[in-house]
DNA sequence: GTTTTTGTTGATTGACGAGTCAATAAACTT
DNA sequence: AAGTTTATTGACTCGTCAATCAACAAAAAC
């Protein structure tokens, strides 16, 4: 049976598998044998690749930081002018690869994982700073000086209506999602307030 | 030694050990022996006075969620006009006694909880609902018929806050906190935007 | 064609931890 | 004072699970 060259697959298998069976589960209480199972292979194959569980749970998050920045990216280099790149950056978050059952619930346990895992508070935080400059750098031209404190309101708006959909159930509607922070944008964005 | 009318007492002192040890750990992986040694008491002890961990849990959760209600309350009592109430229920949110390192920790882990513990879940609704409901009422006069995404917006900001302080490290700051949540609800009552 | 590398798994080890039990003792009841 | 209830714990059971090992097989290298 054995061909050559399974490295590659049986990790990515294993990084999908581990992404949906903690979103089934909803923690990070899987076990090694049950990724495994799912991706189709015996326990001892998963810690063949990767060293540890561990090793697993990182993997997985930095597979979907690496997807969730490739749809970003997409979504930037296809628009103009800080405006419609703001709206870019927010769709992206709410994007249908992005914003979907596991990915939400996975999301969630990463930040958990990221309190007691300090390479997953490292990961979690390139996620923090990247976001935070893609919007800072097309708000400024917009808000001027407001414009930190904007970031700010708007990643942790994002944030929150991330965890707030783990807590809902049925399919997550992105529109929707993205509707409620490009609506704070716009608020933002018209009265400078106080 | 055994004193009588200690339920209470041991009872109140797992829960809160409870909190910390989560808060401490940063997951909901923490043993009862160590909440139990925490609390000062054996392990076999809390699993008399609390049936199980998962018992455990949803006292602590319950314990969270009161403080915040009477916080809430009390908050609401002390102010007039739906302004000044809003501004209450924003502030009761980051209050000291609830914006606090363990607390927070606590927070997080709970909404995992919901994810697998149907009980949790109910718990974390019955907050969800109440908050909704408390910046809806007086939303409602100030914004008309965008009360009802406003206090979507709302809640969601409030819960990013805390998923982004959870990552943080050091004291909280609970003003600024609130400081974000008061912007976001000024900037969108000065302009009901498009 | 033998040696080495790569793929693969069933079985095992070793640790840890939730929950139970039996025993002990102080305090209340009657 | 005998009996019951409440408090308390050390020791134990039983299950689970991450990680390792020994073994086998096919491909690649030499």
């Amino acid at each position: 049976m054995p061909k050559v060259g399974m490295e590659p697959i049986r990790k990515a298998a294993l990084v999908k598998a581990t992404i949906v069976e903690i979103g089934r589960v909803g923690s990070l209480d899987v076990t090694v044998s049950q990724i495994a199972k799912r991706a189709g292979m015996s326990s001892a194959l998963a810690h063949h690749y990767f060293g540890s569980k561990e090793d697993m749970f990182l993997a997985a998050m930095r597979h979907i930081l690496t997807l969730y920045g490739a749809e970003v990216r997409g979504a930037l280099v296809a628009s103009r002018g800080p405006q419609e790149r703001l709206h870019a950056v927010i769709s992206a978050n709410f994007s249908p690869a992005n914003f979907r059952r596991e990915v939400i619930g996975a999301w969630l346990n990463f930040y958990v994982l990221a309190q007691s895992v300090p390479q997953a508070g490292r990961l979690l935080r390139v996620y923090q700073r990247r976001l935070r400059s893609n919007l800072l750098s097309n708000l400024r031209p917009l808000a001027g000086p407001k414009a930190d404190e904007l970031a700010s309101g708007l990643a942790a708006l994002i944030d929150g209506v991330y965890l707030r959909e783990a807590l809902k159930q049925g399919v997550p509607d992105g529109k929707a999602a993205a509707d409620v922070a490009i609506n704070y944008l716009n608020s933002q964005l018209k009265g400078p307030s106080l």
